[in-house]
DNA sequence: AGCACGCCGACT
DNA sequence: GTCGGCGTGCTC
């Protein structure tokens, strides 16, 4: 077939459309990067299609300046997704197509593992102490960017433009330049021969029975396991039936469950090579892995967010691990999707079955399951027989508490640290105090950019704002009227600093960002409590997230009380989720397990009902609380968030966008509203809620409205973006 | 988003 | 007299 004279270039702008370009002859197809002229820039693409036409004016039509890939860096069912994620979330092609590919690749650096570096010899450096070459800028940049280090050629044309090929050829022939085709960086560690499972329970070999029966077609799994359950093992015996059947797998995880320990179960099982993705690495580390998982070479990918674009050869599996964590929701930048949703989406185009695995399922999974979209496979026993943990409530109006810790609850830890065991105190807010107050005039700490109290760091000697990142000196005395000033209110810091006293001798390890800051940290900490080392652990959300700790036998939440009252419909999930969560650290050994959950309203019917029914209890009641309030997954939402330096402006868009849409049937405009917290770093924030009855008719409408939002005079004032199905609100 | 063009204020 | 503020127009 002779090659496409037109080709559909997806670009990095935030333009909704493809831009057609001429191909002088290349044999282009679907899915491969070209770089093209594009006003007066340069920029990488993706060829979304090929054609034999174009409506482009022939004056207005540029030719393709260079064909990038022999081979597509998409495949067609990820060109797929990635169209279909660009109509589902109304985000433009070209940031769905850039959001998909590491960055090295978005800049152009070459798929194969070959590269071309390029370095000066020592002649080269005499020369250009000499001066040389006298008369060529060009070329004297050239062997000044090798002055200090050897260069790859993408990082050459990046540096100086298209031209610098031009300059190597003159240099080399006099020997003051050489180049060398070098492997791009070492493979991925091989791993030893595959290691053995433990034997399966009844339930977990139920499970995985059912899930390799439909590999090799779409189905969709919710695997619903309490905490200790054993779901990791499930996921281990699918990926292994998939790859003995010569398919890879690819495994989401939330943001922070990347834990070495994962990798590790995952890298010992398997005598294949992994390929890991997640925000921690490098960009050349980056695309080491990206190349791993294109080539073949790496049979499974795990990764987080992000990693549901990864290239997977042959994909055989999907896994999201943890699917109800908010971290698969992009929340920031342009494109904001929900990996978890498009895992699902994903695995219907390449024929896969996809397993969603959690001990607290989203409500909105819940109700695919019910729906009959979703199979729901069940693991409610764990293992080495522990028994489930015994949880109660403990009334903070009914008890004096030091520093948020209850008598009952601090006579608890001295009961189980006395019986050997360990105990977890969960507090989620870091910082010794969430507010510095003066005593005589009520002036509050506040932060200059944010609607936000600062929160006292007291070991920093520092108040912080956990919003914007300010930070000031602690001040001894109040700014305004020069009284004592003192910190109010519980934060991990201070409970570490109150448990040490209130247990004089009794080791504690704390376990928050303020610890944790580079990579190692949190597993020395782990380590530090898994070795015995440690007797009392104090922690945000970060203890909640896939951590053994055998040995801890009490939980304690200091404060459930946050989330009971907000004004999110989503609050009572979240709350549930993390404290069945939390509560799941207890008992994971052959100990049982105690959970006490202080709180102001032990009659509240989510507390109760959570503890009478367990999470399946709380589900069936916040789900029919959703369909009586008409909230998702029983309507569609979409929000329009802007922000601007004044918090008119910021209204005046949503105002007016407000105002473009109408009356339009079938959709039901919330506000505009300031965020809650309206002022962040300096800007206003502001939200528009737009719910409809079902996904069809808010789709119609986002299609037509949104181009006409985009020409609003008051849209060019303010940064603006659409979340479809958003997870938080104001 | 970039990037350039285009007109009005405080400085080498 | 110019450097630079951000309004507005365009990108196959």
């Amino acid at each position: 077939m002779p090659p496409a004279p037109i080709l559909r270039v997806a670009l990095p702008t935030p333009l909704r459309q493809l831009f057609d370009y001429r191909n002088p002859g290349h044999p282009m197809r679907p899915g491969m990067r070209v770089r093209v002229p594009f006003g007066r820039q340069r920029l990488v693409g993706v060829v979304m299609a090929t054609a034999e036409t174009t409506d482009v004016p022939a004056e207005r039509l540029k030719a393709v300046l260079q064909p990038l890939d022999d081979r597509p860096v998409f495949d067609a069912g990820l060109l797929e997704l990635l169209r279909w994620a660009a109509g589902y979330y109304h985000h433009p092609i070209g940031e769905v197509v850039a959001a998909a590919l590491p960055k090295a690749l978005r800049l152009g650096a070459s798929v194969s593992a070959w590269e071309e570096r390029w370095h000066i010899t020592p002649a080269g450096r005499a020369a250009h102490l000499a001066g040389e070459p006298k008369r060529s800028p060009r070329r004297q940049a050239l062997l000044a960017a090798l002055l200090g280090t050897e260069r790859t050629a993408a990082e050459l044309r990046e540096q100086l433009g298209e031209s610098w090929r031009a300059a190597t050829r003159p240099l080399a022939e006099r020997g003051w330049i050489e180049s060398a085709q070098v492997p791009c960086g070492p493979p991925p560690a091989q791993s030893g021969p595959p290691g053995r499972g433990p034997a399966l329970n009844e339930e977990q070999r139920a499970a995985t029975e059912r899930i390799q029966a439909s590999l090799g077609r779409f189905d969709a799994f919710v695997l619903q396991g309490v905490t200790g359950s054993g779901k990791t093992e499930v996921y281990l015996r699918v990926t292994e039936q998939a790859l003995a059947l010569g398919r890879g797998a690819l495994v989401l995880v939330p943001e922070i469950g990347l834990t070495p320990q994962l990798v590790g179960r995952f890298r010992e099982r398997f005598g294949v090579p992994l390929a890991v993705l997640h925000s921690g690495l490098t960009d050349p580390e980056r695309l080491l892995a990206w190349r791993a998982a294109f080539t073949g070479h790496a049979r499974v990918v795990l990764g987080t967010r992000s990693a549901v674009f990864a290239p997977v050869a042959d994909l055989g599996v999907i896994i999201a691990d943890e699917e109800h964590d908010a971290s698969y929701k992009q929340h920031d930048g342009g494109f904001r999707y929900s990996a978890r949703d498009l895992a699902v989406m994903r695995a219907r185009g390449a024929a896969v079955p996809v397993v969603l695995g959690s001990a607290t399922p989203a409500l909105e999974t819940l109700h695919n399951v019910a729906a009959g979209r979703y199979t729901r496979l069940a693991l409610t026993r764990r293992a080495a027989e522990a028994a489930p943990p015994r949880i109660a409530l403990i009334d903070l109006r009914a008890h004096a508490h030091t520093a948020g810790l209850s008598t009952p609850a601090a006579q608890a830890i001295e009961r189980h640290l006395g019986a050997g065991g360990q105990a977890l105190v969960f507090l989620n807010r870091r910082g010794y105090a969430p507010t510095l107050l003066c005593t005589a005039c009520g002036w509050i700490a506040p932060c200059r950019d944010c609607d936000a109290r600062l929160t006292v760091h007291l070991g920093a000697r520092e108040l912080r704002c956990h919003h914007c990142g300010a930070h000031a000196p602690l001040p001894e005395r109040c700014p305004q009227c020069g009284f004592a000033v003192k910190p109010v209110g519980q934060g991990t810091e201070r409970l570490e600093e109150a448990l040490a006293q209130r247990f004089a001798g009794v080791p504690c390890v704390r376990l928050d960002r303020d610890v944790v800051r580079r990579r190692g940290d949190l597993e020395a900490a782990v380590q530090r409590v898994v070795s015995g080392e440690g007797r009392i652990l104090v922690g945000t959300q970060m203890v909640t997230k896939g951590h053994d700790f055998p040995n801890v036998t009490l939980v304690v939440v200091l404060n459930a009380d946050q989330g009971l009252f907000s004004t999110d419909f989503r609050a009572p999930e979240r709350l549930a989720q993390t404290i069945v969560q939390v509560a799941g650290r207890a008992g994971r050994g052959t100990r049982p397990g105690e959970v006490l959950i202080q709180t102001e309203f032990p009659d509240h019917p989510l507390l109760t009902g959570l503890l009478g029914e367990g999470y399946e209890g709380f589900a069936r009641t916040a789900l029919a609380e959703r369909q009586q309030a008409a909230w998702p997954p029983f309507t569609r939402l979409a929000a329009v968030r802007d922000s601007a330096r004044t918090a008119e402006a910021a209204l005046q868009f949503l105002t007016d966008a407000r105002a473009l849409a109408g009356g339009a049937r079938g959709i039901r405009l919330l506000g505009p509203v300031p965020a809650a917290m309206a002022k962040r770093a300096g800007r206003f924030h502001a939200q528009l809620l737009l719910e409809s009855p079902g996904r069809g008719g808010l789709h119609q409408f986002l299609e037509a409205w949104l181009p006409r939002l985009e020409e609003l005079p008051s849209a060019r004032r303010v940064r603006w973006a659409l979340d479809v199905d958003p997870m938080e609100l104001f």
